[in-house]
DNA sequence: CTGTTAGCGCCTTCAA
DNA sequence: TTGAAGGCGCTAACAG
């Protein structure tokens, strides 16, 4: 069970100085005279003295680990944000304890639970349901959280997004004035603020600047995945939708392929705009028109958020919007 | 910085106890009176106390954190591995730290380092070039080391894998069988010896049986990225290739796409089988014929053997062979 | 510039 | 069944 049983004490006596010497040598402290720094160095690395991070973080305080919390890492934009993240991790010296909620907020729960006991230094939360519970447990810890890709309704967590409202709002108005009059709103859970809130507000706006009344039939709340969108163009015809604003590009590649299984043209027949710009939206075809979001940028800027507010930094904007843009594939016309 | 100050102490001081007994009761040691141990369940409640995973890794020597090296979680071969690692995980209530190692041996090797020093209970290793150095620290270490979908010539490791020779064999036979007798074998890396070592070998095992000659020409060692693939049509056409043996589904999908973009018909004109049965197999068009694998259960397994190894329990077989298939889509005639 | 001395919060014998 | 006491390996004052 001794995984390593060389400890500070033992480069400590082998060059002959204290303890505390060789701690001050290992964490860069400049009071150490260059000769015995280099006389511990040097033990050091005959020794192959590795710091015990657990004894180092039990002392400081600090883990130098942050957690994640996403719903699915299995799922394009949320593997693109996480890739984000640790890189600047990384580059900031931290590691990243990752876990998959499936947005349950039972799980998202336990597992805050768990990452705060195991003493992260802070936490970057993507999901949109901060529903109760959850909610009650970011507000009792002290640790520092950031959401990404992920909105706060009560303005409360630091957070980096693109403006949903707005992306949503211009594409479903090119849709609109391409001469689409019945555009279905096709996204995951409503009671996901981000759906429900934002991306379904721009598409209303989107309406009522056309003068086209909102049609409640012509929103289509799915789980997400690339499966339940290959079902769903008999109901998407059956409204005589003639296009969609998706929100997730599994779900839009599925609903795509859907059509064109039933020979419904796409974008002659059906136009398809999609919302994450992950790189699924260049594999499939015809490729996927899109609201672009730097996704990889959404995690790393999160994440250096999240140093800030760990070490104590001002931030000037808790509320981060990143530009986003529309990418025109083949799935418009 | 006092992230949460209620201690063993405090609950043992407000449940008149001695430490020991809520350190008993918390970790469910059975020399308890009932009586007592609801009294301090009690408190723990009423205090809210969480106990200090740090504290408790210093001292039994154990984190319940196993470290997870992947190449990149943003291909989502590594994704579904990764999430089948972390579900198993959380069944055993350990909690994996997620490093992207972009099979870069300096990056393998530095992670590896922070992983040890962060006191992981295990490690499991995705990535398939073991040099000289890595190799070292591997040996030096006493931490379990699990292999997910990576081989191990020195046969060392635990680890958890498909049958790869003999997979590619089959396909290429089938290929062959088929009538082509120009198959290109587009792959990653051939140092790395999944690569290297075993699919080429499946590959020239496949022409040999069919009595067609191994021509160099006709083996394409790439970076396993789509956008690469995209780019191979003119040099497979070059060499006369009408079909490809390909080792990385986002790869294959860029290839594939590169012929259609050329209007080279998929599979009329060129026939294509890639290896990983990932998700996206599904979502192009024409759907990808491949080597199908367990992905997820590939990363459950070698998580499954990893907590054996921790705990100590006996393992019958370190190279554990999941059971592989041949899904036939629309790829290949 | 360097050493001494307390802890950090918990587990784990050893006694009682 | 319970308590006392000694670490786990390191950081962080505080002296000198």
């Amino acid at each position: 069970m001794d995984k390593q049983t060389i400890t500070i004490y033992d480069v400590a006596r082998e060059a002959s100085v204290s303890m505390a010497t060789v701690s001050r040598v290992v964490n860069g402290n400049a009071n150490v005279k260059p000769a015995t720094r280099k006389k511990v160095l040097d033990v050091i690395e005959k020794l192959d003295y590795r710091p015990n991070a657990v004894a180092r973080g039990l002392a400081s305080k600090k883990t130098t680990t942050v957690g994640v919390i996403v719903p699915d890492v299995t799922n394009m934009y949320f593997a693109q944000l996480a890739r984000g993240i640790d890189d600047v991790a990384t580059m900031y010296k931290y590691n990243i304890i990752l876990t998959n909620s499936d947005s349950n907020n039972e799980k998202e729960v336990k597992v805050l639970n768990t990452l705060l006991s195991k003493q992260v230094d802070g936490i970057i939360f993507m999901g949109n349901e901060i529903n109760g519970k959850l909610r009650e447990e970011f507000k009792r810890t002290k640790t520092p959280i950031v959401f990404a890709g992920s909105v706060d309704e009560e303005d409360l967590y630091a957070r980096v997004n693109i403006d949903y409202v707005a992306a949503v709002q211009e594409e479903v108005k090119n849709l609109i004035d391409r001469g689409n009059r019945r555009v279905a709103f096709v996204c995951g859970p409503l009671e996901q603020a981000i759906n429900g809130k934002f991306r379904l507000k721009g598409y209303k706006q989107a309406l009522k600047s056309a003068g086209i009344p909102y049609d409640e039939k012509l929103v289509f709340e799915t789980d997400d995945t690339y499966k339940t969108g290959t079902l769903l163009q008999p109901a998407l015809m059956a409204v005589n939708a003639t296009a969609a604003m998706v929100t997730d590009d599994e779900l839009a590649a599925g609903i795509m392929n859907g059509m064109s299984d039933a020979d419904v043209k796409v974008p002659d027949d059906f136009e398809i705009i999609t919302s994450n710009d992950t790189k699924l939206t260049e594999m499939v075809r015809p490729k996927m028109s899109s609201i672009t979001q730097p996704l990889y940028d959404i995690g790393a800027v999160a994440m250096r958020l999240l140093t800030k507010l760990m070490h104590n930094e001002p931030v000037d904007e808790k509320n981060v919007l990143l530009p986003y843009g529309l990418m025109k594939r083949e799935s418009t016309k």
